[in-house]
DNA sequence: GAGACAATGTACGAACTAGATAGTTTGGTC
DNA sequence: GACCAAACTATCTAGTTCGTACATTGTCTC
C-alpha cells in the first residue's frame, strides 16, 4: 500500500518536510500502543503514556483511532495480522506427514515463543470475554486459513498410513496451540512456583521437544511409533 | 479458625447485635475483592465499586488490607489456597497406574473447568510477570506438594512397565496443565475464531476425552498402548 | 493563489480514583 | 464504671485520566 519505507516524507533534494505524514504517524502511534497494551492492557495502558511515547500527540490518537478502545482494537488486529503473516512463512509441502507434522509443531512452538507480545495481547483479549475480537471482521479472516496447513498434514498422513484416522484437524490445532501457548502465557507463574527457569534456553529445548512428542505419540498409529 | 458460620454475630436472644464482626467483614471485602479482580483485573478492578458491593466501606477495606494491592494480594492468595485445598480431595493410591493417571488428569481437567475465576486470577498474574506471587510465601508452599501425587502415580506405572521411564514429573504437571489451563483460559478467542462454543457440554466432553488421551498415549509404553 | 480540507499542536476540563483525615462506637478488662 | 484498643462511619482531597474545544499549519485542486 505505502510505497515509502522511511516514516517521514521527503522532498526531492532529500530534505524532510517535517510534518505531514499520515501513514507514519498512525503507524508509529500504533506501534507504541501495541507496546503498551501488550504490557500493561486494556484499562492498565494510559493514553497520556502512549502519546507521550509517540514521535505524535494525544490528539492524533483520537483523530486517528477515535478513542482508547478503537486503538485498543486496531492494536490487537495489528498483533493478530503481524503473527499470521508470519505463520505463512511455514512450508512443508515436500515434507513426509511425520517429518511435516513435526516442522508445524516445531514452529509453531517457536513462533509463540518468539512473539510474546502477541501471546500477552491474546491473553488480555481473553481476559476481556473476547470482547473485542467479536467485533473484528479482520481478525476471524485471518485465522481459519490457519487449518487448511494442518488439515492437509493430517489428511496425507492418514493416507500414507502414519497416522490414525478419525482426529479432528481444528482439535488438533487445539492442542498444538495448548502447548505452544501455555509455553510462554504461564511462564512467570509455573517457574516461580517450582523454581525453574522455564525461559532457559536448556528448559525451552526440552519443553519444544517433549511438545512435539507429545503431539506426534497422539497423532501417529500406536505400531508406528517404534519405527521413524 | 473461626467457630461461627454466621457472618452476623448475634446475641443469646438470636437478635443480631450490629456491627464489629472482623472475622466476618475480612472475609466479605475478601470474596467481593476476589469476585472484582478475577472480573476486571488489577488496573481493572475498582475500589470503590468493590466497597460498595461490600457490607462494609471502603475504609474497612484500607484497614484491613492497607493499599489496593495488598488486596489483590490477598485475593491471589485465597483463590491459590481455594483451589489446593479442593485439588487434595483427589485419591488415587487405590487404583492402578493408568486408571490413577486417567483419574488425575480427569480431575484436573474438570477442576479448572469449575474455577474459572481462578484461572482468571493466574492469567492476570501472568500478565504482571507473576511479581505479586513473587511477594508470597503462602502460594509457594501450597503447590508444590501437587507434585507429589502425580510422582507416586509415574512410579508406579514405571515399576509396574506401563510407563515408560525417564520423564519428569514436573513436566508431565507442566504438560497436563497447559492442556487444561488452556481449555478454560483461551477458551472465548478459540470459540469466537473458530466459531464453535468450546464451552458447550459435547465440546467439553470431546476435549476432555482427547486431553486424556494425549496424556496416557505420552506416558505409556508404545505396547502397551493396544492393550487397557 | 484561493479555497477546501486534511493533519497537527496546545490547553483545558469533568469525572474518576486511590487513599487520607477525623471522629465514633463497641466490647472487653481491671 | 473508667479506660483502651480494635472495629467502624462519614467525608474530603490530591492527583490522574480520558476526552474535547479551539487554533494553526500543510497540501492538493482548479
Amino acid at each position: 500500500m505505502a510505497t515509502r519505507d522511511d516514516t517521514r516524507r521527503r522532498k526531492a533534494d532529500g530534505a524532510p518536510t517535517r510534518q505531514q505524514d499520515p501513514e507514519g504517524t498512525r503507524r508509529n502511534i500504533l506501534e507504541i500502543a501495541s507496546e503498551e497494551f501488550a504490557l500493561n492492557g486494556l484499562s492498565g495502558a494510559r493514553i497520556d503514556e502512549i502519546a507521550a511515547r509517540t514521535r505524535s500527540s494525544k490528539r492524533m490518537i483520537y483523530y486517528y483511532f477515535g478513542d482508547k478502545e478503537g486503538l485498543y482494537l486496531a492494536a490487537l488486529e495489528n498483533a493478530y495480522r503481524l503473527v499470521r503473516e508470519g505463520e505463512a512463512e511455514l512450508d512443508t509441502d515436500g515434507l513426509p506427514p511425520v517429518e511435516a507434522l513435526r516442522r508445524l509443531v516445531e514452529f509453531t512452538f517457536d513462533h509463540h515463543h518468539q512473539h510474546e507480545s502477541f501471546i500477552r495481547m491474546v491473553m488480555i483479549e481473553n481476559i476481556h470475554h473476547a470482547d473485542y475480537l467479536d467485533r473484528s471482521e479482520v481478525i476471524r479472516q485471518l485465522n481459519v486459513t490457519a487449518i487448511d496447513n494442518i488439515a492437509s498434514i493430517y489428511a496425507r498422513g492418514v493416507a500414507e498410513a502414519w497416522f490414525r484416522p478419525g482426529l479432528d484437524p481444528v482439535d488438533l490445532h487445539w492442542q498444538i496451540s495448548a502447548l505452544c501457548f501455555f509455553n510462554v502465557s504461564n511462564r512467570a507463574t509455573f517457574s516461580r512456583i517450582f523454581d525453574r527457569d522455564l525461559g532457559s534456553q536448556e528448559a525451552q529445548a526440552t519443553l519444544r521437544g517433549q511438545v512435539v512428542d507429545m503431539v506426534l505419540r497422539y497423532v501417529m498409529r500406536a505400531d508406528r511409533l517404534d519405527a521413524e
